[in-house]
DNA sequence: TTTTTATATTGCAATATTACGATAAATGTT
DNA sequence: AACATTTATCGTAATATTGCAATATAAAAA
């Protein structure tokens, strides 16, 4: 197998799914943390802050992109990349109700 | 390849896509949104509220206890199980830190 | 003690991810 | 046009993940 079976859950379940999958690893979290210092879209730039090859830098920006967290303009040579709130802001509503809802649970 | 370069970046990065990705699965949205539906820990019953097989099932949650996302708690023949919510309020604080910067942000 | 019930572990097949070299594509510069 | 620069894609190797049947483990119940 290695085939996750989105079928069987809901579309709520697989798009928050999707998008914690999507920053579910240390480069991408990097490239975000690097568009949030420089807070503004960045043209270029992204690969050469990165511990890893031009290739895959590309790959992980591609996978952000798919899942909606960044968005890329194209500037000329360069493409610039920024955060797109929105994604984010899905995340941040669904975790702060977590959040409160654990807080009011009497568990173990 | 296939193995993340983890020592490539900081602890803090690493730690959040630790928790990120052990959130990347439908399967185990499903079963924190289950956890959070009973609103309490639940003993037992989880494998019945999934459309997967026991030892799948048995494999996400201790991917999620492993991330620290969820603990158990053994209670004779049962586990109770229940979020933790310290690492929930981390990704929480992440954030929403993210979309303070982000929305302050001028961009393309 | 034997049986039942609940969860974990093992082993395996199918698929996905990660990483990178080589190369392609696109656009700006000379 | 020829070249340089930047990003994307292809191909491939190594490793990880997903899912389940079979089996093991552990504790309650009979």
């Amino acid at each position: 197998m290695g085939a996750t079976k989105t079928d069987h859950f809901t579309e709520r379940q697989n798009q928050i799914a999707k998008i914690a999958k999507a920053l579910g690893h240390p480069a991408r979290i990097a490239i975000i943390e690097y568009l949030l210092k420089v807070n503004t879209c960045i043209c270029g730039d992204i690969v050469n802050e990165l511990p890893l090859a031009q290739p895959t830098v590309s790959q992980h920006l591609k996978e952000l992109k798919n899942a909606g967290i960044i968005k890329g303009n194209i500037e000329g040579t360069a493409i610039c990349y920024c955060i797109d709130e929105k994604v984010i802001e899905i995340l941040n509503d669904y975790f702060s109700k977590i959040i409160l809802t654990v807080t009011n649970q009497k568990c173990c």
